[in-house]
DNA sequence: TGGCATCGTGCCATATGGTGGAACACCCAC
DNA sequence: GTGGGTGTTCCACCATATGGCACGATGCCA
C-alpha cells in the first residue's frame, strides 16, 4: 500500500498530543524525529487547525478542526447502525430500496440505502445531496420546518427537474398541509422520470425532524397498483421505530 | 508559519470526505489534483485509519481513528472547562495546587492543574499518567471501582515508589474502605517523597466516579498541622460543585 | 455483444518538497 | 554569570512525492 512518509508523520504527532499537551521536544522526542523535523509538522498541522498552542503557553494540543472532522462522522455513523436492521426489514417487506437521509440546510444528505435484489433497480443516492422540495423525504423535512424557514425556500424560484416536480409555492404548500396531516408523503415522478418515492419523519428524543426514511423504485413497478396506503404505513412504522431506538439511546 | 503541502493536501482531502464518502476521483476534483495523487493521499491516509473504504465500495470515507482522536479532546475540554474556576477558587483557599484528573484503565491520567504564587512547588502533572494505587486520585478511583476490577488490579504485584507506597493488597483495601466511609483520602509521601496530596471523587449525572479532584503540596508546609481534616472538606465542596455543574449541563 | 466512457490502480522518470544538522534567541535555575 | 533546556529558523542536499501515462475492470448503450 502507498505510503506517503509525512502523512505518517504527521499522524504519529496527533497521536502524541491525544494524550495532552506537550511541547515541541516531547513531540520529537516521542516520534523519534529531529525537533526542527517536529516543529515544521506541528507547525504546518497548526496551520490546518488540526493542532494549536495552548493559549499562553509553547505546548500544543489537539484542534477545534480534529473535532469537526469527527462530528460529522460520529451521529450519522450511529443513526445508520441503528437504521440500518429497520431498513434491511422494510425493503424486504416491501420489496424495494429503503433508504435513510438527514436534513443538511435545504438539501437532502442521503447517508444509507439498503438494496433488493432486483436487476433493475435505482441507483444508491448514498452520499448523495438532492434538492429538498424535490424528494419525498425533503417534502417530509420541509412540513417539520418552521413557517418562517418553509418562507426563506419559497422566496425563491425553485428548480423544475420533471413537468412533475411542484415549484408553485402554493402546490407546494397545499402539499405539506398534506403530509402534516397524513405523516407521510409519495413522491411520483417528481425528482427524476420514472422514479416514485415514500417517506415518513424519524423524530429524536425532543421530537425534532431532522432525520427521514423513505422507500424508492421504478415507476414502472413501484408502488404496485392499490398497495399505496399499506407501503405508506410500512414506511410509517419503520420511522417510528427507528425514532423509539433513537429515544432509548 | 511553516508548511508541508502533502499535510495540506491531506486534510483538504479530509475535508472532502466530510460531507460523506466519495470515490477517488471525486475526490482529485474536489481538491483539484490528478488522479494518481489523490488516490496516493487516500491509500496513505487510509494506512492511518483516518479513511477507509466503504465495505463492499470502491468510495472512501472518514474512518475510525478521526474519531477516536476527537475522542480525547471533546469531554475532557468540556469537563476541564468546567472545572477550572472551582480549581482557581480552591487552590486560592487552600494555598496549594489544585488539580483535575480521569480515570484510563488502572491509570490517573492529570487534566488540569491550577498552580499558586508559592516559589516552591510540585511540578504540574496535567498530561502525565500515574499508577492508580500510588496516589489519592487513584485510590478515590479505586475506592469507586467494581470490586471485580479491584481484584484484578491486586493480582498483580503493586509497584513500591517509595517507602510509604501501599502495595500489599491487604493494607490498600483496608485504605479503600476508608476512603468509601470518609469520602477523600490523604496520601502522605505515598507516590514521590515530600509529596502529600487528598483528593475526593466527581461523580457524573448517573453517580459514576471517572474524575478525581485533588491538591497537592511539599510535604514540609502541606498539609500545616491540625488543617487535615479542613483542607479535606473544602476538596470535598470543590467536587461536589463540580459533580453537580456535570449535572446541570 | 462489442465499443466506448469512466473509474481505480500501479508504474516510473524526475523535479522539488521535506529533511535534519546547526545555530541562535530566550528562559530559568543555581 | 553560567549552564542547561526549550523553541525557532535557516539552508544545502537528496529522498520523497509528484503527476503523466497505461492498463484492467466495470457499466452503459446501440
Amino acid at each position: 500500500m502507498s505510503r506517503v512518509q509525512s502523512i505518517e508523520r504527521a499522524f504519529a504527532v496527533l497521536s502524541a498530543l491525544a494524550d495532552g499537551p506537550i511541547g515541541v521536544t516531547e513531540v520529537a522526542d516521542r516520534v523519534e524525529l529531529p525537533k526542527s523535523t517536529a516543529a515544521r509538522l506541528l507547525a504546518s498541522l497548526a496551520r490546518e487547525g488540526v493542532v494549536e498552542q495552548v493559549p499562553g503557553d509553547t505546548r500544543y494540543r489537539l484542534g477545534a478542526r480534529i473535532v469537526s472532522l469527527a462530528a460529522g462522522v460520529v451521529p450519522t455513523r450511529r443513526l445508520v447502525a441503528l437504521a440500518r436492521p429497520v431498513l434491511v426489514e422494510l425493503a424486504s417487506e416491501v420489496g424495494e430500496a429503503a433508504g435513510l437521509s438527514v436534513l443538511d440546510g435545504f438539501v437532502v444528505h442521503y447517508i444509507d440505502q439498503v438494496e433488493t435484489a432486483h436487476q433493475v433497480l435505482v441507483r444508491d443516492w448514498t452520499g448523495s445531496r438532492l434538492p429538498i422540495h424535490a424528494v419525498s423525504s425533503g417534502q417530509v423535512f420541509l412540513a417539520h420546518m418552521a413557517p418562517s424557514a418553509v418562507d426563506r425556500l419559497l422566496a425563491e424560484p425553485l428548480e423544475r427537474f420533471t413537468p412533475r416536480t411542484l415549484v408553485e409555492p402554493a402546490a407546494l404548500r397545499e402539499r405539506l398541509r398534506r403530509v402534516q396531516l397524513d405523516g407521510y408523503v409519495w413522491g411520483l415522478d417528481e425528482f427524476a422520470e420514472g422514479i416514485n418515492s415514500v417517506a415518513a419523519p424519524i423524530a429524536d428524543a425532543a421530537g425534532n425532524v431532522s432525520a427521514a426514511v423513505h422507500v424508492h423504485g421504478p415507476a414502472y413497478r413501484f408502488p404496485q397498483a392499490g398497495a399505496e396506503m399499506e407501503i405508506a404505513h410500512e414506511v410509517l412504522a419503520a420511522a417510528a421505530r427507528i425514532s423509539g431506538r433513537l429515544r432509548q439511546g
